[in-house]
DNA sequence: ATGTATGCAAACCATTTGCAATGAC
DNA sequence: GTCATTGCAAATGGTTTGCATACAT
């Protein structure tokens, strides 16, 4: 008999165990190839906390974990887990990053603009309004909210800059 | 005296001057010059219904203005654009679409996962939770939230071809 | 007159594609 | 043995950059 977790989260091994499962449920069920490479990927994917790139993906690859994966393949596999909905892309402002989003789907994304620096932060209203929605002839299965704006730290830089502007014209 | 308008938006005409003025107060205390190309540009955005590509801006300034702007000038002036909060852009799978944003930011997007189609949508509820977060040392100016899924058409389309391998798989 | 903005072409770079070799089934 | 998948290298295509020219101030 299991407990339950104290956590409403399950556990980080426990989250691997079932993309895993996951992973192997359609590659069987779609005749296609259970790859070391594939399992390989998945594993490091639900190893980094938080967003990365292909390119850290890659690396972690070859020096973690020891098995280096060719670029097309991290492609193609990346490719396949966002069908799977077990990875999410995120194309900021010059630089592509990825997120494991299996049980890890409910927070958003804070965008400086000035400085492009992106922030997470979770809001139970968010979810809660997203949740309620109703979308005609659609099943939702997740979602990406981005909220642009400015940073404290930018928006102090740019007043200051405007002060100086201001100072140097009435002179 | 003008009467207020009975619709809670601007009418199209006023969200044209009023952008326009948007820019050139910025130009102006920017020391930045007040082109003929950043003008047409901004009137044919504001023209156009929905998203855009760069290059269907292009061949509209070009066809139907007369006024053909280089597809260098288009990136810059949609660089500025967007730091303006006048436009904003989608990095949606395989193309990436522009969209005017001024009195036009209270709509989401659903996206297909399958066949890739975007569709619109407004919800009351999305847009209160939005407005109700309070976010540290962050100004809001704007959001993008995409909702992932599958619409309802691929969704029979991949039922059926589950049914079928179901099928060929018992003989 | 000054120096910003435009337009062209070249450079860049992330991603995709084609194809031969590998290896999962 | 078959054919999906990998890995390499080449191609692609959207975006950026460099620079000479045009033109807003």
């Amino acid at each position: 008999m299991r407990f339950l977790p104290l956590h409403p989260h399950q556990m980080k091994e426990d989250v691997k165990v079932t993309v895993k499962n996951i992973l192997t449920n359609y590659l069987e069920q779609n005749q296609l190839r259970k790859t070391p490479e594939r399992f390989a990927i998945l594993d490091a994917v639900y190893s980094i906390n938080g967003h990365f790139t292909l390119e850290e993906l890659g690396d972690r690859l070859n020096d973690k974990n020891r098995f280096p994966v060719s670029r097309a393949t991290l492609y193609n596999t990346l490719k396949l887990f966002m069908e799977l909905r077990l990875v999410i892309r995120h194309r900021f402002q010059g630089s592509t990053k990825y997120e494991a989003c299996y049980d890890n789907n409910s927070h958003s994304h804070q965008i400086c603009t000035v400085c492009g620096r992106v922030t997470e932060f979770k809001s139970q209203k968010i979810n809660e309004a997203l949740a309620s929605v109703h979308l005609k002839r659609f099943r939702k299965d997740g979602f990406s909210l981005y909220v642009y704006g400015i940073c404290s730290t930018c928006q102090a830089k740019l007043t200051k800059q405007a002060m100086k502007r201001k100072l140097e014209k009435s002179q």
